[in-house]
Formats: C-alpha cells, structure tokens, sequence
DNA sequence: CGAGTTGTGTGCAACGTTCTACACAAGGAT
DNA sequence: ATCCTTGTGTAGAACGTTGCACACAACTCG
C-alpha cells in the first residue's frame, strides 16, 4: 500500500472518542490503591505479588470492567493474538481447520483472528502482511501460494504453521495430509473395480516448485504413479477445483471417442461439477461412470449426493497446527512437519465399471 | 477473561525478538533526511508538505520496506481495521457475507479481520471483545444472538453494522433481508401449488424478544401470517437448522397420521437434511412430497439437488454492511436499517401437491 | 549488632505513532 | 523598514503497557 491509500480517508476519522472511557491499569491502579507497576505485575503473574495485593487488584479489575490494550501490549512485544490466513471460506475445508485451532486455543489466552487472502498471491501476501501488522505472535497460513523464499523469509521472524502445502521447511512447521497416499488409495480403489481409463482433474499450482507443492500437485503426483503401478496410461485434465471447473472438464473428457469410466475429481467441489455434467449427457452413475472425489466435504454425505471420497479430517489438522503453533511460540525451533493419514470412503458414486462397449449414453434424460 | 489465564502462558513468550528489526517511521526518517513528524505527515496526507520532501520520504519508504505498526496506531485512536464478528463459517451465508465486505473494503484504507463466536452469545462476546480489544474502528456482527441491551451497550462506543437481525437500533446500522417477506413469497408459491399441509421448520429464537429478532423467527412468523392469510393451518417443528436437524424434524412430521404435501426448511441445509429423509422413507420428490427451502446455499444449486429456495444475496448484504460502516465511521450518526429484498427460486424440489389419498409410502426404495 | 537474604512494592524509560504548537523563511502590502 | 501572510518543517507530549532497576522493610545468620 502506498502512501495515498491510507490518506483517502484518514482525515475522515476524526476522533469520535467513545463516550465513556475505556478503563486502563492506571485506572485500576488508582482504584486498588497501588501503582501501575502492580497491577501489571498481578496480570502476567510475575514474581513479588502478595496474595491481599492480588486480591485488591483483581477486585478493582472485575469492577472496572478492565480488558488489557492489545494495541499497547503489542507495542511492548505480544498480542496474544494468532493470525490465520485462509484462501477461501467457500471451500468447506478450510473452515474446518479453523474450528480446530479455535478449538485449541480456547483453553490458551491467545484469541485468533482471520484474513481471507484469496486465491492469489498477491491477495494472500496482503492478508498475511495485514495480521504481522497487528503484530500477531504467530501465524497459521492454510493453503498459502506464496513463493517459498517469501515464506522462509517471512517465517524467520514470525512463528508459523504452514497447512496443506508438501515439502516443508527449516523456518516453520506444517500440517499436511498425505495427498500421495490418497490419490493412491483412491486409484487403487477404482482399478480393483475394474475401471482402466481414468480421468483425474486437477487444478493450477500455482507455480510452485516441488517438493513446495500444493494438495492439487500432491494428489495429481499422487494419482500419476498409482496409475503407473496399475499398468495404466494417466489422464490428467488440467481444470478448476469449482463446481464449473469440474463440470467443464468432465463435459470435455466425456467429449472423448473413447470415454473414460470413471472421472476422479481431485476436490469434491470439482466431482460434483463433474457429476452434474454427466447427468446432463444422460450418464448414469455410477452404472455408466463412477465419479469420485477428494476432501469429504459436507455436501459429499448428504444422501443424494453420496459421493465417494478421501477424508482428511479438517478439525484434527486444525488441532494440531494450534498446538505446534502454541510449542514454538513457547521457544521451540526445530521444525515439526506432521502428515495426517488420509482414509478412503466409498460411497454410492464409485461402482464396478461396465464392458467396455456398454459405455453409452441413454436416450432418456435421468429423473 | 481473569488475569490468570494471561498468565498460563506469559512467562512463556520470552520474547524471541525477530532477528531482522522492522522498519520503523524514525528509520524512515533518517533515510530521507527529515524528521519523523515530517513522515507522518507524508503518511497522513496532511497539509504543510512540500513536493520534494513527500517524494524523499516516499522513496525511503519504499526502500526500506516500511509498513506502519498498527498498535502504535490503534494507541493514537485508529487502527485502521474492521472487526467481522460472525458465527459459523460452515454455513454458506456468512462468508457470502464476508466475500461482499471484503471486496468493498478493497478500494479503501481498511482491513477486515475475522473471529468466529459460535453458535452461543457467550462465545460471540467472547468473539467481538476480543475486535474491540484490538481497537478496531469499526463492527461488523453477523446474526448476533446477544441480549438487545448489550447491543445498545457496545454500539454506544463503537461504530457497528448489524446484519441479519431484524428490529432496528438507535446506535447502529443494519442489514436484513426481509424474512417475513420471503416465507411469504414461498407459502404462496406452495399454496398456488395446491399445497394445505405445510410444515415450517424453525431454529431455536435464542431468547430474544421482538422485534429484535433473527431470521429464524422472522421467517417463522412471515409463515404463520401467510398461512392464516390463505386460510391454511401453520404447523411449526422447532429444530436445529442442521441436516441432521432436517432430518430429524422430517421423521417426525411424515411419521404422523396426516402427513404433510410440502415441507418449508427455515434454511436450505435443513431442508438438505428432510430430503435425505425422504428418501430414506420412500417418499418421492417433489411427486409425492415438496421439500424446499431458503438462502439459496451454493448447494441448492446443484443440478443433483436443485432445491426451491429462496435467494437473499450474501455479497449484496456484505457490500452494503462494509459501505454503511465507512459512512458511519466517516461520521454519520443517524441509524440506517437497509432491507434486502428476497427473491423466489423454484426449482425442482417443489410440484402441484399430490390428490390427498395419493400421498402414499412407495413400496420398492428409490435408486 | 552488622551483613546478607528474601519478600514486596514503586519509578521510569521505553515501544511507534499522531498531531498540536511552534519556528523559521520568503514574499507582499503598507 | 515593519507587519502580515503563507508555506514548510520540527519539537515534544501523549497513548497504555511492560519489565528492569531499585528501594525499603523484615528476617536470618554469624
């Protein structure tokens, strides 16, 4: 941000005080009868505190109403505050992420807060700026598309947890599902019903570099070799993870003279997409085509949609990252990169394939 | 919070001062030869700056990468942030919501952050003490379940926009879609289908007593009225606005002796959630049943799903919010209560209501 | 009884901004 | 020449915390 942005309306601010004043340790201190010193001393338990003078000191806190100054606490060195920085709230991982760290940070003083970055760069390096500027004590990003000589500058001098994004690294710890063992276990899924051309979907990297890569990367990695393994011929459709992107690529690969039977979203969001396209072709799934997807998103267990999936449990990564979070603020520095195992769960969208020359289309419309 | 839960952690934070020292307005000073008031003139805009020197102090910036410190701001009165108190994020209509703020705060100096209170009034205090311990400048509650006076309390003090709660406020500005108006227009719709028995599903009130209230209740009383309006009998289950809270509350409904033709999900997921149940009874839909809903989620949208709902939109609702709060924060005291107009969506969940002796359990089970 | 030791409380200088009050110079009008 | 403006820059006191350095009292020990 120049200069400018910040002048537009700066001199609109004009100071409308809040009425009543916000009490301060002065305030408290006046009131309990001892100095400011004191009182501080009473709320970061520090050492040489009698029990009557803690007890005054709280007693005036409670009727004051007193609540610390972050801004003024950060001025002396923490907030007691973490910054999150997700991508997007559409997506209905991502959210369940934070449930987790909230979760865990309820039992600590720290309070997180959140930016939305995105899915740009540049978006993303705003959000992330946005919360270093409130000086927060430590940083979740969750699926951050930053170049990896940014974050390994930027982590030097903030305590990070990195979600979802391979490869670690020595400044910060990470949380990550292990997308190569999904995508495998998915593919292995699919042959053992037979099916030989399948289709995966994958999304843009971003331009990161392995092994700095993304679940997109990961997965598509992931499904590539277990393909190999399989004695198959991989087929990788290069889309969106949205529910239009799924749908166009499907529209394109059943475009094909020789049809895929089974399309493998690498996102849930993507699958649906692609299931909404077969169905408007006429395809029935899973009778004519088995579409699959990845993340067990909420809508993926609703009974019409009963989508097969992976699972990675979003709440546990959130945990987790909390606590690690929570370790290397307390001091340590060795790196922890945790990889939680994903599970698969077929459902009602994966099916033995059909006879090769069975793949065809119905005349008749579905429902 | 007591001063002890500071505590627990305070003596832990043994202040790892990042190694690479941030700019600050005194290094950027020196940089360009002038005083640090001087560059927080050029940062302000303010008046009495020279060409010359505002391009000096510009270039400074520039080079030693300076940001300001928010907390040192927030000390002098602004921080220059916007606090978003909202209550889930895995419904689909708050980040909605927050995508619209976000996009209109983009062309100002502001910064949206996010806290997450949960479905009680307890955590959303929590949740929005927290913003206001970081001084920021102005309020954002989405669907706060908090006691009215409390509201009056806190908005007293602090510029706030309220979305999604009906009622008005002296102290603040809101944003609601007209609930009453949109439970009309789909009774309406269901009984221009032939529809007589109509269950509404609601979500609890939280307590709080008209007019403040939440759409849940608006919406049930916009049914109520719409009913009696055209002569049909309301019928009112108390739920959770979940699916597995559809779902419970459609078990219950189509297990009675008369059943119901129409069911009217307060909410989208929680008509999701009487669809599965449905299905699961043997029930089609919409042939022997009509399911529907309102928010228009994402979901709904779904060629699978293709719920009857009805449409409040979550960006519009946001992009106003964030307008109305500049304005306010720019000055503005008189309270401005904005109604968004809800718009009806049929779509295939909902057909003429079946001859009364036809609404009958199929006997095989649907796919 | 003086020298330590321990326990309990205060004084004060930061931290990074903002903004009022002022200083100084250059020019314009008398 | 003197007095006003006008334009441009700086000094310095806040803002609310923290935590080091100290002061003072009451013990303990030799």
């Amino acid at each position: 941000m120049s200069a400018t942005i910040y002048s537009t309306f700066g001199r609109l601010l004009t100071m409308r005080r809040g009425s009543a004043r916000r009490a301060t340790i002065q305030d408290v201190a006046q009131a309990a009868g001892v100095s400011p010193s004191a009182v501080s001393k009473v709320l970061r338990a520090a050492y040489g505190v009698s029990p009557e003078m803690r007890a005054r000191v709280n007693d005036a806190i409670e009727q004051l109403g007193y609540r610390p100054h972050t801004g003024a606490r950060a001025m002396r060195g923490r907030s007691f505050t973490i910054g999150v920085m997700l991508t997007e709230l559409s997506s209905p991982f991502q959210p369940e992420v934070v449930d987790g760290i909230s979760a865990e940070l309820d039992s600590s003083p720290f309070q997180a807060i959140l930016t939305v970055g995105g899915a740009l760069a540049e978006g993303q390096k705003r959000g992330i700026e946005a919360l270093v500027d409130r000086q927060v004590d430590g940083l979740v990003l969750i699926a951050p598309f930053v170049s990896q000589s940014w974050l390994e500058k930027l982590t030097a001098s903030v305590p990070t947890v990195v979600v979802a994004r391979h490869g670690g690294g020595d400044n910060y710890d990470s949380v990550v599902d292990d997308d190569y063992e999904g995508a495998r276990l998915m593919v292995d899924h699919l042959a053992a019903l037979g099916h030989r051309r399948i289709v995966h979907l994958t999304h843009p990297s971003g331009g990161l570099k392995r092994p700095f890569v993304l679940s997109q990367t990961a997965r598509c990695d992931g499904y590539v070799k277990a393909m190999e393994r399989n004695g198959l011929e991989p087929d990788v459709i290069e889309t969106h993870w949205s529910e239009d992107g799924g749908y166009r690529a499907a529209v394109e690969a059943l475009g094909r003279s020789t049809r895929p039977t089974a399309i493998f979203g690498g996102a849930d969001i993507a699958a649906l997409g692609a299931l909404r396209a077969a169905e408007e072709l006429g395809y029935r799934v899973p009778e004519d085509l088995s579409i699959v997807g990845y993340d067990n998103i909420y809508v993926s267990t609703i009974g019409r949609i009963s989508l097969t999936t992976v699972d990675q449990s979003g709440h546990l990564t959130g945990a987790t990252s909390a606590r690690l979070l929570l370790e290397r603020i307390a001091g340590r520095t060795r790196p922890v990169h945790y990889v939680v195992a994903p599970r698969l769960l077929p459902r009602s969208t994966s099916a033995a394939a059909a006879a090769d020359t069975a793949t065809r289309r119905r005349s008749t419309s579905p429902r």
